[in-house]
DNA sequence: TCAAATTAGTAAGTATGCTTACTAATTGCA
DNA sequence: TGCAATTAGTAAGCATACTTACTAATTTGA
């Protein structure tokens, strides 16, 4: 990616990124990428080809029984159309249901099935073990320092993302 | 996500991850969501739609000009029926063609347009003040330590993502 | 040399992850 | 109280990002 003279690469502030392999968006697509692969070849058959969306729901829902959909987006940081989707695969693979809120008409609360306590509970382990497969190239005391960063850099600019976390409480 | 036990959680090797917010594969996910915003909101109406993944396309076909698109999917590992798509909606908006190769009549190369050129041009500045604004709650120190640790963990695990890095030379 | 194996590309299918737009229900405030 | 503004959820549309399966072209090796 060096050949390119990529006119206006330094026009601005901070460090120079003549190559895409320096920009963090490139890197951490990357890693997004590996991340996904190693979930998948970690869960594989166990998991029932569930995903690493599907499971972060799972966890969510595990976390916070009967919350309603918008809550459920905020906890994990996903856009409310989207778990949409992923709870309704979640429940025609058996895994969740969703009933009216009491409380509230508009809302939907959901709740986890036995099957989906279950699974989740199988595939835990299998889900931690590829997390550190994933960081496997960095020291223990890189992993710690990568994690440390990585958390900080998603804490201050949770406001940039279209979904932002928003934790319960 | 500390309410519930989450059986089997600690039953892996490496550092404990009781928690969503702990796991490298969601943190990475949240900083990647904030990439794709970031990005949108630089770049904005002179990007004529451009998004992230089209942008990184540009940038290596300017890198490689043409080369095919097996090889522009290596450079920037992505999957070869991905990139078959985004040099689609480039084709349509102007910014690239395709040709078929003259040494194999299987391959399509690809070339920017003087308008990709120029776009190209145009809204890098933008993104690499996009880059730099995401990661504007670290340090610089932090920032450049979390950059080496991104890059390596990235380099290291090339191979376990479905479309790893394939350089060309 | 020529059949087998490989490779480039596309097609169809599924799951994110957004956008805008809409309905229905609830809340807030004059 | 009653209307306006807000909120929860869904629908439709678009762009990744993969999967499997296929065609067509090229390379390999006995």
């Amino acid at each position: 990616m060096e050949r390119e003279p990529a006119a206006g690469d330094r026009a601005s502030s901070g460090p120079s990124l003549n190559d895409v392999y320096d920009m963090p968006g490139h890197l951490l697509r990357r890693m997004q990428q590996i991340a996904v692969s190693t979930f998948h070849d970690a869960v594989g058959d166990a998991g029932h080809g569930i995903t690493p969306v599907q499971y972060a729901c799972l966890r969510a829902v595990a976390a916070y029984p009967g919350e309603d959909q918008v809550r459920l987006a905020g906890v994990i940081a996903y856009d409310k159309t989207t778990i949409g989707g992923v709870i309704d695969r979640l429940i025609q693979k058996g895994f969740l249901k969703r009933t009216i809120s009491e409380k509230d008409r508009r809302a939907r609360v959901v709740h986890l099935t036995d099957t989906g306590r279950d699974l989740l509970a199988r595939i835990t382990p299998l889900v931690t073990q590829a997390q550190n497969q994933m960081l496997s190239g960095l020291s223990e005391q890189e992993h710690r320092d990568f994690m440390r960063l990585l958390a900080k850099a998603a804490i201050t600019a949770n406001d940039l993302s279209r979904a932002p976390l928003r934790p319960i409480d």
